[in-house]
DNA sequence: AATGACTACAACCGCCTTGAT
DNA sequence: AATCAAGGCGGTTGTAGTCAT
């Protein structure tokens, strides 16, 4: 018998989320929390499996999100993670807070793999691509050590020095955060979260970065990024009410008789 | 100005893992 | 131990925007 569907998708809508959709699902999780995925779209009066709504939840509409480009930092971040710990973006994510992992797994494939070639890198193996690679050799989740690679023939000027400069060694502690404020909800292997009586303080999240609009770096021609442009989304009023600068409160846990 | 190629990223798909029963 | 449901994860696709011709 095989697996059942994650909903029905008979009616279900697909494809970009429209502001509507977002308010909804924002102002719903606000109110009762992130919980029982499948139940959501129904009770938020969305037209969308769980699964769609989880998956704009965690990578687009969490208010503790970053965007815009990843710092230079960052990005060699997530170089180093990517040697030790392969395609695992989930894991690569909880290590930078307020990313996801698709944010960096697009980076990745986007931006990233683009640079490492070009400086005569293998994307996968982190090592210099002229160096024959033995196919039969596993080599995207075992080369953990990076620091006694060959000295690359490749006569590309920054090539050496950047190669050097990104394969660096940082020891990554399994399961931990780099960033000590970085809170489960990081990433969307969050499932222990929701298991966690304690609930998620609107403050605990990690804001300090964080705005609606804010201007991106100077590398970036589009100066200001709107991340919600629409006004509906540029305050949150509209939002679970919290009058008198009270902030809404993220709940693990939803309300009793909610479901 | 038109259009085709390229790029970036949001969203989807299907498999895997985990926890409950 | 076996089964099932739900969530998580990584790979892939679709599409809007940008650039080059």
């Amino acid at each position: 018998m095989g697996r059942q569907p994650c909903c029905e998708k008979v009616g279900l809508k697909k494809g970009p989320w429209t502001s509507e959709e977002d308010k909804k699902l924002i102002n719903f999780i606000l109110t009762n929390g992130q919980c029982c995925w499948r139940a959501v779209p129904k009770l938020a009066g969305l037209l969308r499996c769980g699964k769609s709504c989880r998956l704009r939840w965690t990578n687009y509409l969490r208010p503790d999100l970053k965007r815009g480009l990843l710092s230079d930092f960052e990005e060699k971040l997530v170089i180093d993670l990517h040697a030790q710990l392969g395609n695992r973006w989930s894991k690569i994510a909880s290590h930078l807070p307020g990313r996801t992992d698709n944010e960096i797994k697009n980076h990745w494939n986007t931006h990233i793999k683009k640079k490492l070639r070009k400086m005569g890198i293998d994307p996968q193996t982190h090592k210099p691509i002229s160096v024959s690679t033995d196919p039969s050799q596993p080599n995207l989740h075992s080369h953990h050590n990076t620091e006694t690679l060959p000295d690359s023939p490749i006569d590309t000027t920054e090539t050496n020095e950047s190669a050097q400069t990104i394969i660096s060694t940082i020891s990554i502690e399994p399961e931990t955060s780099l960033n000590p404020c970085a809170s489960s909800s990081s990433s969307s292997s969050s499932s222990s979260s929701s298991s966690n009586s304690n609930p998620i303080r609107f403050e605990d999240l990690e804001f300090p970065d964080f705005e609606w609009v804010y201007s991106n770096d100077t590398s970036n021609n589009d100066n200001d990024i709107g991340f919600w442009e629409d006004d509906y989304l540029s305050n949150w009023d509209f939002l679970v009410g919290h009058e008198d600068g009270e902030v809404p409160i993220f709940q693990e846990s939803w309300p009793c008789g909610l479901i």
